[in-house]
DNA sequence: CGGTATTTTGGG
DNA sequence: CCAAAATACCGA
């Protein structure tokens, strides 16, 4: 915290909600002295009006002169703790990013804005008529959807009416209709905040540990007692029981009279995951995630505060839970991409977890069964304590891997996509009543259209990049922008009215194999197929009963999910994964291979992994076959440390975006230049400015210089100095990513 | 954010 | 050239 700013004092320094950017100061009046403190919530005169802001500070005089005063408090307690501000001005200048994104980032609107929560929104339930069976036989008849629509509903009793309108893809004027008929009943919703509600826990107690499990919560439990910060990395295969660990730490944690928090990638925050802990922790845990409604984020946001739940459970940005007497942070997954939020703040949440920690002398525990480069690298230095645990608790035996070398396959008449053994690997399991998943990193029915007489190939209109065909929709469309139009009769070039489809998607896979396989029951999770949560979830519980045998998908289907009756897992081109054009292809393509081989085998039956490749002697295929992860991985470091990539320097990518190329590429030239002049430190890597790989997403052209670091002050706190000397107009948008993770 | 002042743009 | 539209500035 600044140096001029005091505990108390007859002014405040207030930050205001909408303009967050900046602070003003304002006098105490006397009737609220004491009673204002830093971080309380306030409401302030602004301008023409009254908003809300939060006192950062206080100090004795103000340089400006016609201050004005308080005009209330909007809380006794204040809301924005301390170490929370502090943080927040910590994550601001080491990402880049301004003031007023940090604040946003670590107070939700839903508190920040007086009056969000209780923004009305229209929720919908069966009505009187749901079950009449002459009013349901009438409307199957005359209007399907409506039907379709009611079966949603009455399955999950009450839900918002934008939600149903998305999921059931019914018109709002039909929800009416059927509320005309006692079918359904819409009212405005004020309750219904509850993110648990309607699901029911049994209590679970701790079970037995096997010796791993008790030598390392005894390493995180001396952390615990002894009050220091410290890492802990819990390094163990799917199945080893690393959740039984956590749930044991948390409870020596909640012993000690502490709080804590446990983030888990978004994906993973289903019902199950969350059941495990409410089982343990019943009440006295919040959710925090993406998917509450504002009055839901606001209402468990309080509990938390007022030190009702003290653990915390949720997505990224729970990690700035306001828990009071916080003791330890729990990162699950922690090698997990969707903790690096893509806009301003571009933080990480598991390396602003150890910093937080660091901050408030917390025990911080890593949790993977293919931990990120950069924590190992932390646990070689010795910064990091490691724990592995490489026995399952479930008593499953490793699934075996099979490599089959795509280049030597005759094809007899089979399709492109699939090798003997996968065709035959599925059979068995239909056979046998057992369950198959299949991975296909790419989503439509072909990549491109090509023309065979000219190779013409439809590109987006306003992005660089080929159009995607999607046989279901009959439009090809574009991955970045969403930009669709049908496929046109002729090559515009060359008129010729024939296109060859090159490349395959997973509608084109669930296409063949339903030619394949036609008494098999497939399903496809995608983001094309899965447009709403309760799709989703609606899969999910059909593949659980065994009413789906071959699921599809894409990465989305790759985390997290066990299901016991699953077989056989299919990487049906491992490839596409392998060869991105990232200096971390290799890392991501051995974590998904080691997680994908982790969803096949149960007690009795010995699962099986078949990866389809092109290159079967890249060394990442050969050490997920292997199994052995920590050679290939140890490699990996080696050859980041050799060639200075992450962590052992630190990387900056910053991006200059803007509708006019000429001036994107002017703008993003003079940035290099004074940078490169700026930067007098030795050590650092600064690429040229250049077109980004995608070079226009959105009609916007990209540019990018790549910075490489030992330490990340010597290039960003030069690069804020350049971009408030250059002051780039609004028509030009440059964003600094520090430790960034996608290059795109 | 929401009001007002200032600059940019593009059509004739 | 002008007026509408986009952008910049301000608030204590």
């Amino acid at each position: 915290m600044s140096a001029e700013v005091q505990q108390t004092g007859p002014i405040a320094r207030v930050v205001v909600d909408v303009a967050l950017d900046r602070e003003f100061d304002y006098i105490v009046p006397e009737e609220l002295q004491g009673q204002v403190k830093v971080g309380s919530m306030v409401l302030v005169p602004f301008g023409p009006r009254k908003t809300e802001g939060f006192v950062l500070g206080f100090r004795e005089k103000s340089e400006f002169a016609r201050l004005k005063a308080l005009s209330g408090l909007a809380h006794a307690e204040p809301l924005l703790l301390p170490e929370l501000l502090d943080l927040a001005r910590w994550m601001a200048e080491y990402y880049c990013s301004p003031i007023e994104h940090a604040v946003r980032t670590v107070l939700p609107a839903s508190v920040r804005q007086r009056g969000a929560s209780f923004r009305k929104q229209l929720h919908i339930r069966p009505g009187a008529n749901a079950e009449n069976e002459t009013e349901l036989k009438a409307l199957r008849k005359r209007a399907p959807k409506q039907a379709a629509a009611l079966d949603i509903l009455m399955s999950g009793q009450e839900m918002l009416v934008s939600d149903l309108v998305r999921a059931a893809k019914v018109p709002h004027a039909s929800l009416r209709s059927m509320e005309q008929k006692g079918l359904v009943r819409i009212e405005e919703g004020t309750r219904e905040r509850d993110p648990l509600k309607g699901m029911t826990f049994l209590k679970t107690e701790a079970l037995p540990l096997n010796g791993e499990q008790a030598e390392a919560l005894e390493g995180i439990q001396a952390t615990l007692d002894s009050g220091e910060h410290r890492v802990h990395l819990l390094h163990g295969v799917t199945g080893s029981g690393k959740t039984e660990v956590y749930l044991q730490a948390l409870q020596h944690v909640l012993d000690q009279g502490k709080g804590a928090i446990v983030l888990v990638p978004e994906i993973s925050l289903t019902p199950q995951t969350v059941e495990r802990f409410r089982g343990r922790f019943g009440e006295g845990m919040a959710v925090l995630h993406s998917h509450l409604s504002d009055g839901e984020r606001h209402d468990e946001w309080h509990r938390v505060r007022r030190g009702e739940a003290r653990i915390v459970v949720g997505a990224r940005s729970a990690l700035f839970a306001p828990v009071r007497n916080l003791g330890m942070i729990v990162v699950d997954e922690e090698h997990e991409g969707t903790y690096k939020q893509e806009e301003s703040p571009r933080y990480h949440a598991r390396d602003m977890a150890v910093m937080r920690g660091h901050r408030e002398k917390l025990c911080i525990l890593l949790g993977s069964a293919t931990p990120s480069v950069e924590t190992l690298v932390n646990v070689q230095n010795g910064k990091y304590a490691m724990h592995r645990l490489l026995n399952r608790a479930d008593d499953r035996q490793l699934p075996v891997m099979k490599v089959v070398d795509m280049r030597h396959q005759k094809h007899e008449g089979r399709p492109v996509l699939f090798s003997n053994d996968l065709v035959e690997g599925i059979r068995l399991r239909l056979n046998r009543a057992e369950q198959t998943i299949l991975f296909l990193n790419r989503r439509g029915y072909s990549n491109h259209v090509c023309c065979p007489d000219c190779g013409h190939i439809p590109e987006c209109p306003d992005c660089d990049v080929v159009l995607t065909y999607h046989r279901r929709l009959g439009y090809l469309r574009c991955h970045f922008c969403g930009h669709a139009e049908p496929v046109p009769p002729e090559c515009p070039v060359c008129t010729k009215q024939d296109w060859t489809f090159v490349g395959s998607g997973t509608e084109k896979l669930e296409n063949t194999l339903n030619k394949l396989f036609p008494q098999a029951k497939i399903r496809r999770m995608d983001s094309d197929s899965m447009t709403s949560k309760l799709a989703y979830q609606t899969v999910l519980g059909q593949f659980r009963r065994g009413e789906i045998d071959l699921l599809i998908g894409t990465q989305m289907i790759a985390k997290g999910l066990h299901f016991p009756n699953v077989t056989l897992v299919g990487v049906v081109n491992a490839d596409s994964t392998l060869n991105m054009p990232d200096f971390r292809a290799g890392e991501r393509a051995v974590q998904l291979f080691t997680q994908v081989a982790g969803r096949a085998g149960r007690g009795d039956v010995a699962g099986e992994v078949i990866l389809q490749t092109y290159t079967p002697t890249h060394p990442a295929v050969q050490a997920a076959r292997r199994g052995d992860f920590d050679v290939f991985i140890d490699e990996e470091i080696e050859g980041r440390r050799m060639l200075g990539y992450p962590p052992f320097k630190r990387m900056i990518v910053v991006h200059i975006r803007g509708e006019d190329v000429r001036k994107v590429e002017e703008l993003a030239l003079k940035l290099q230049r004074a940078l490169h002049q700026a930067i007098t430190h030795p050590g650092v890597d600064l690429t040229e400015a250049m077109p980004s790989p995608v070079p226009r997403i959105q009609k916007r052209y990209r540019y990018q210089i790549v910075i490489r670091s030992s330490q990340v002050k010597v290039v960003t706190r030069p690069l804020r100095a350049i971009l408030q000397h250059l002051a780039p107009p609004k028509s030009l948008q440059v964003h600094i990513d520090v430790d960034a993770l996608n290059l795109m």
